[in-house]
Order: structure tokens, then C-alpha cells, then sequence
DNA sequence: GTCTATATCAAGATAGAC
DNA sequence: GTCTATCTTGATATAGAC
């Protein structure tokens, strides 16, 4: 199956690139379509308005992460160690391109908790985050301690991309990623 | 000595109270005029720009922290136990009351990389953390360990404060502070 | 599908009366 | 010190020509 490339997705990614560089109500209508070598009122045949691009954005994003990383853990037929260290190397090639940090996080701080629309598509990527981690981690610990520790280091990945891009040093962040994998060493 | 009660100090912690819960670019001088019973044109009298406002409500809470928080870890005469249980109560103190989570946390996500007034302010508040709670700890770790330990924990928090504040449940972000002094039991 | 043009509104900011 | 009034700009969004 070929790869979609239609007009609208061209315009969610290049809001997800602004949207995480310079913030949601900080990128305008007008930033998007430059970006997209449109005129502002050219995105308005593709979305009815910002807030839809928002929304789509925060989907597309939480998609990509469905596919390509939550599934692995619910993946036959590979070993606990190789789940682990495929979940977190994806992550950390999806984190260390990212120019802005986690889209979805940036979003968590700067949107109001009165959102629900944001809200809801936000708290649902981070459950589903920790709700795979917490799988390839069951296979080693019982149920609750596998959920904790997935809780756990999901925030830290979180806390530790936002003082990635704040000192603009990658070190801090890749130390999760190996603790993560040390536990089921 | 009197508490300063100056108009000036009022609009800033209604201004920190806006930006937390709905963002910097989000809340208009309109928005923290109405909070101080004040029409928009008003807080000029005080203020110069939003941007001031802004860098004022970042070193109102930087402040806040150095006083009460970083400086019990400099504190001669108090045990490490001490020290580090009074740490991390106040920080708790700070947050479980906070709506909106952690100011600095927040803007360092809303805020644009290129953003250096903001920025630099923002990062002197984390370092100055990281080297608060590395020097408590140093008293039982060597300097390195007690380092990557503290900022393991200050990225921990901000982590479990966007968790916190995303799911409405505190209990998360309680575990952080107890592991923090189990680490000097 | 992209453009020009424009409507509408809210933002940051200033001037000057009281 | 706070108000009314206003300026200017930039935002979201729409209508209609090409």
C-alpha cells in the first residue's frame, strides 16, 4: 500500500512542527500556511478552523505511536528484552528528532483543563503509553508493581525531554530509556 | 518588617495564577486586568508589556523557591533527614496547591526556544533546584551520583506535575517525594 | 485548489481626562 | 492610579473570482 500524501496531512505536519517549536496559540493560521507555501485562507478549504488542525494534530501524532510503538507490546512472538529495547529505541529516535519536544506533553501544559476536546485525545495517548509499557513490563513483574513502574517512567520521559530541550542536552533524556531496559535485564 | 503588599505584586500573582491554568499566550492583559478588578489600560500604569509581566510572574515564583525551598539544603545546624523531609514537603506543599501545575514547568513548554529572557529564567530555576537538592544529598551520595540523582528527580516531578494536573490525581506525583527521602533513609 | 479581498474581532499598547 | 477612548496590529474566518 502506497504511502498517503495528500494536502491535508502535509498541512498536520507542518502544524505539528510549529505547534511544538513555538506553542498551539502562539503558531497562527498565517504561520501554518507560509509554512505550507499557502495563503492563510487557502487552509480553510482543507480544516473549518485552527482548532480542527489542533486536534488533528494531537490524533495524527497519538497515531503514529499506536502503530509503530504501543503495538509492539502487544506483538507475538518476540522476546520480552527484544519488546523492551525495540519500544524504547523507537521512542527515543521518535524524541531525539524532535524539534520542540512531545507534542502531546506541550500541549498538556499550555491547554486549559476545561479542553476536554484536547483534553481527552491527550490523557488517551498517555494511557495507552503507559498501558503498553505496563505489558511488556507484566511479563516480569506482577500486574500492579508493571503499572507503577510504567507510570513512573512515562512521566520521567516526560520531565526529562522538558530539560532536554531546555539545556539542549540529550544525554539526561537517553539514561530513561537504558533504566528502562536495565529492568528487565 | 511589613509584607509588601504593593499593587504591583498583586497583578503578578494574579498574572501567575492565568498563565498557569490557561497558558502565557493565552491569557490577555484584558484577562488579568479583569482578575484585579482593573480595566486592560490600567496595568500599563505598572507594567510596560505583557513580556514584562511575564518575566516578572517567572522570577516572582523563582524567588519563591530560592527563599523557602533551595535555601533549607544551605542551612547549617539541621540533620540530612531533616533537611530533605522539609524539602520535599514544601515543594508538595507548593504543587498539591497549584492549579495549573508548575509555572516554569509550563512556560518551558509553551515557550519558544529562541525566547532568551524567558529562558534563561526558566533554566536558573531547574539548575538551581538540581543544585539545591544534589547538595542535600551529596551528604550521603558523592557528588556525581547525588547530581544525576537530583536531576533524575526534578524531571521526575515536572513529569508526575503534568500527570497530576492531566488526570486530576495527586497520588502520583506523592510517590516522587517519598522516594526522594527513602533515598536518605 | 489557490488566490484576492474583506469582515470581524480581540490583542497589545498609548494618550489624556479625571 | 484608574478611567474612557482610541490606535494599530494581527488573529480567525468567510466570500467569491480565477
Amino acid at each position: 500500500m502506497a504511502i498517503k500524501k495528500t494536502s491535508k496531512e502535509d498541512i498536520v505536519k507542518h502544524a505539528i512542527r510549529l505547534f511544538k517549536i513555538n506553542g498551539y496559540y502562539n503558531t497562527s493560521m498565517a504561520n501554518i500556511a507560509d509554512a505550507c507555501g499557502l495563503i492563510k485562507g487557502s487552509i480553510y478549504h482543507y480544516f473549518k478552523s485552527k482548532e480542527e488542525i489542533g486536534l488533528e494534530a494531537l490524533k495524527y501524532v497519538h497515531e503514529y505511536f499506536e502503530e509503530k510503538i504501543y503495538s509492539l507490546a502487544y506483538q507475538e512472538g518476540m522476546g520480552t528484552k527484544q519488546k523492551i529495547e525495540l519500544f524504547v529505541k523507537r521512542i527515543d529516535d521518535y524524541f531525539l528528532h524532535s524539534e520542540g519536544g512531545c507534542l502531546l506533553g506541550n500541549f498538556a501544559l499550555e491547554i486549559s483543563f476545561e479542553n476536554t476536546l484536547f483534553r481527552d485525545e491527550i490523557k488517551s495517548y498517555f494511557l495507552n503509553w503507559e498501558k503498553a509499557l505496563a505489558r511488556i513490563l507484566s511479563e516480569r513483574f506482577d500486574d500492579q508493581e508493571a503499572l507503577e513502574l510504567a507510570r513512573k517512567y512515562v512521566a520521567l520521559t516526560q520531565g526529562e525531554i522538558m530539560m532536554m530541550n531546555l539545556f539542549g542536552s540529550p544525554e539526561r533524556y537517553l539514561k530513561v530509556g537504558k533504566k528502562i531496559i536495565a529492568l528487565l535485564e
